[in-house]
DNA sequence: GCTAAATAGTTGCATATGCAACAGAAAAAT
DNA sequence: ATTTTTCTGTTGCATATGCAACTATTTAGC
């Protein structure tokens, strides 16, 4: 999915001419939203990394989704009613719009620029997060680790077009990612590597098949 | 999510209209699409019900997703490089608009109204797809399959308003869907009710928490 | 540069869950 | 109305995988 939208640049110049949008800038370990479900929030993380998270009822931490550069995220995406808590935690500094699907099709005060551009290229985003989330549907579908590992490798490394390419996670998060047992998954892992199906160096994995 | 656009009574006044989109009947068991990439091509279900099916390499059929009334599905959602066929099936007799996403931002010859109310309302049907992937995502995050079957219930329940409410699937689907042995699930369904965490008569169920 | 925290890597054990193989009930097809 | 197919419900068994409990290594914070 190609995005030619690059916000980031963007936003430079018109982000202050917009009434309905707003810019805001977050640490590490800072709380950037949170979803209460009723606002019609928006976020596009510009630049940053952060993580959903929530806390179970029995209070264990859980990520949900990880937010890099151009994603988007906001509770409009997730009017899921269980009644847990999540918000949005800044995984190091961070650069946020903050917009109203409100305003979608409503214009701002003097029809700006900026406006335009965003109600024009967020259909785009949530493309690209739609794929994301087939992909992740994809490699949660499958049964077992082992099938769950090399669904998602051949996902990343077609998308790389290259049989070797680095991971997104670290091995703890991807675990996560795939909802398997970590200790799990570094068995199997090794298995893997033992089998000759991958070649792995830190966080560079080959395939070799 | 409320949607306010429905296309089933728009189609009969406009569709012949628009140069861009087409609309096609099927018969229970014909395809309806299959997943090819490259096509940017974007398919609503007006009414009916269709499952999207992938055969695995070994041969097994998977059902990915079902789709019923003001379901959006199409590959350009699913870009995706295993290399394995996808296609979409009609379940029973189904009328399916196509349309092609490069005519989002183009118009159409005659800046017809249909295109234009189309266009206008395709966001707020991606925003209900990312909301039913996310809660799919939510239900197969969930460790062990007594935690996925009360997740789901959980969500048909509040979605419901009611601690009473039909399931959406058979058993067999449900498995699928949840992506778990269905024998495994019948087990667990049948411990849930002997635990007093459910009631259940055919597809009906009662959450008793 | 030192200390603390996070991540990676390993293993033994218990059990949840997949698999196979049924029979009965319900729904479609003829 | 009868047959065929699909769906539901059940059970025994084997094993994949979660859990706990470690140590080693890397990264981050002071």
């Amino acid at each position: 999915m190609k995005i030619d939208f690059n916000i980031s640049e963007f936003i430079q110049d018109f982000s202050t001419e917009c009434t309905k949008a707003q810019v805001k800038y977050f640490e590490k370990g800072e709380i950037i939203t949170t979803y209460l479900v009723n606002r019609n929030q928006i976020c596009i993380l510009i630049n940053g990394n952060a993580d959903l998270i929530r806390y179970d009822f029995k209070g264990n931490k859980n990520i949900i989704e990880h937010f890099s550069d151009n994603d988007i995220f906001g509770e409009i995406f997730y009017k899921i009613n269980t009644n847990n808590e999540f918000f949005v935690l800044a995984k190091k500094k961070c650069e946020v719009l903050f917009f109203s699907y409100d305003y979608f099709q409503k214009k701002c005060k003097n029809n700006c620029k900026f406006h335009e551009a965003l109600v024009s290229n967020l259909p785009n985003l949530m493309l690209k997060k739609m794929v994301d989330l087939n992909v992740h549907i994809e490699v949660l579908s499958k049964r077992g680790i082992r099938e769950k590992i090399l669904g998602y490798f051949t996902i990343l490394s077609s998308q790389n077009l290259n049989k070797t390419f680095l991971l997104p996670y670290s091995f703890t998060d991807l675990a996560d990612y795939l909802n398997v047992d970590r200790s799990a998954m570094m068995r199997e892992l090794k298995i893997l590597k033992e089998d000759g199906f991958i070649k792995k160096n830190g966080n560079k994995i080959t395939l070799l098949y």
